[in-house]
DNA sequence: GTATTACATTGACGAATGTCAGTGTTATTG
DNA sequence: CAATAACACTGACATTCGTCAATGTAATAC
């Protein structure tokens, strides 16, 4: 993983006394940073969170038809939502017919998942 | 884990076909959802999430002093993450002197982890 | 064709976000 | 005491967010 931030206080101590002993090195490069941001933040709202919980916990692909009587919001709102989990990279649809049919992505919480542990 | 949320489409079907397969109940209740969506937001920051790293990665306590030079953010605009991050339960502070040492809660990052997994 | 259904998009709204300059607070130095 | 250093807080700003009502779009039903 490269590292791209400085590390050495550019700041000069008050006292003789050493701030604190050295810091790691971040070891996540920022571009890395940046992606788990993205996912962390599209997970960052209860609906989508348990929207992606559904998805995941199912193991086909699910319509819109079911998961707005699931929460408590417009269907505009839910497909807002929806979108927002796309432009992530987190779910796809696929349409059929009428219907739109929500997956999550695999390994798309892979990374994130990984840095948590 | 407790189900609060309704399950069968409120919607008539437009055919006799089957919207799809019946969808499985989300087991997050609402909640627990609420819980790691805010912990969720809290690393939708690159920043932040760069900051837990830093944290994490390190052993002890690591002082404010040593972090404002990783980043090319303002001082007030760090300080303003890392309350973001206390807020969340993420991390805790420790004044020593003029100095405050930052840490990560030990488990605060688990829920979430683990519900990725 | 018209009507209806499923879903997405638009536009609007208040609320929250990330950022900074400026200031305040507290502890240390001299 | 006064000066300085480390950090938090305030107020302002543009931007983004979550939400809805209204509308658009495409496919199916009649």
């Amino acid at each position: 993983m490269i590292v791209d931030l400085e590390l050495s206080p550019k700041q000069k101590r008050a006292a003789g006394e050493r701030c604190c002993e050295p810091v790691v090195y971040p070891d996540v490069a920022r571009d890395h940073a940046l992606r788990m941001a993205e996912v962390a933040k599209a997970l960052g709202d209860p609906i989508r969170l348990q929207l992606v919980d559904v998805l995941s916990r199912h193991a086909g692909k699910v319509c819109v038809c079911e998961l707005v009587p699931l929460f408590d919001i417009s269907q505009p709102t839910l497909s807002h939502h929806l979108k927002k989990l796309r432009d992530a990279g987190i779910v796809d649809s696929e349409r059929r017919g009428l219907w739109a049919y929500y997956y999550v992505i695999p390994d798309a919480l892979k990374e994130l998942s990984a840095w948590l542990t």
